[in-house]
DNA sequence: CCGGTGGGCCGCCAAT
DNA sequence: ACATTGGCGGCCCACC
């Protein structure tokens, strides 16, 4: 997946293109979890605009109707672009609409379908030679319709600058993965639990374990950072003797099951340091240190300085 | 496998 | 006000 520059300020700029008949389930998926990470960084990482094709107002297929706020041609620029029909897509498969995607192809570096969107964007010859996905319903009328892409049944599709997902709760998860990708995992986890989502052990793991039972002990951790859990806790967790937990761990990742859950810790910690502003003390509740102090001490034993010195 | 123990890690407090 | 540093005591854990 493309890699966005988080050094800046700058808060990425979506555009979310709806289609009428649109799905606001897909919709409140694909901008909920921004909302959030905006809210847990407590600065503006995302900021969206609603376009329409034409500029006025878009009615859901549950009948809510939404303003826009340009139509896409008027939208300027932006990173990322979604596209949202959902089943009347055929309808909106047009060559105007083609025409209007492709232009916008050129002002937004990243597209995006979602439920129905890559049917449109395939049909704007925006998916030639590239992998995606859509709604299963129509998985198969699309591998006819459109023989030049690599038509995928995942839930979600990472493929350069196109990206796509399959229905409304997958634009959940891709748009989990997207802020995981450009803001952190520390920031990702905090997203989905935030909507009580169990994303804590799929995506990309932790410290590469081996065995199962260590890489089960490794999940447990990291889904408990805010409030660690004993050893034995641990142990007793995985039918383990505190005795062969210690053992496999040092088999494995070359050392005791108390410094792998410190390190994630302090991992973390270093996370919520680079990428939010959020003050030290919070940042050390969150990595489960009762006093700040505590943490910058650790903290610098870790990294050789203290965490306010790796902000700008 | 269990139990003891030395050491490491953390919580609390005070000072800057 | 908040972050950091340092001291100290206690407890948990790694290792014998």
């Amino acid at each position: 997946m493309r890699k966005t520059k988080i050094s800046d300020n700058e808060p990425q700029r979506i555009g979310v293109l709806l289609f009428d008949q649109f799905s606001n389930h897909c919709l409140a998926n694909a901008l909920e979890p921004l909302r959030a990470a905006n809210m847990l960084a407590g600065r503006a990482l995302y900021e969206w605009n609603i376009l329409s094709t034409g500029g006025g107002p878009i009615v859901s297929s549950s009948g809510l109707s939404i303003a826009a706020d340009a139509a896409l041609g008027d939208s300027g620029r932006g990173d990322v672009l979604f596209v949202i029909p959902s089943y009347g897509h055929t309808r909106h498969d047009t060559p105007q609409t083609a025409r209007m995607l492709r232009a916008a192809s050129g002002r937004y570096p990243v597209m995006v379908g979602m439920d129905m969107g890559s049917w449109l964007l395939a049909a704007a010859d925006l998916l030639n030679g590239r992998s995606a996905t859509i709604h299963w319903d129509e998985t198969e009328r699309f591998e006819e319709r459109f023989p030049d892409v690599q038509v995928s049944r995942d839930r979600v599709v990472f493929d350069g600058t196109r990206w796509s997902c399959a229905g409304a709760m997958t634009a959940f998860e891709l748009v989990l993965q997207m802020i995981g990708q450009t803001h952190g995992e520390s920031l990702r986890l905090e997203v989905a639990a935030l909507f009580m989502h169990p994303a804590g052990n799929s995506g990309t793991a932790r410290p590469t374990a081996r065995t199962a039972q260590v890489s089960a002990a490794i999940d447990l951790m990291r889904r408990n950072l805010e409030e660690p859990v004993t050893i034995p806790q641990l142990a007793k967790a995985l039918n383990l003797s505190q005795r062969k937990l210690d053992a496999i761990f040092r088999a494995d990742v070359g050392t005791s099951p108390q410094t792998i859950y410190k390190q994630m810790r302090l991992q973390a910690a270093k996370r919520y340091v680079e990428q939010t502003s959020l003050p030290i003390a919070e940042i050390a509740v969150r990595c489960g240190y009762a006093d700040p102090s505590a943490m910058t001490r650790a903290f610098r034993e870790e990294y050789g300085s203290a965490p306010t010195a790796l902000r700008g």
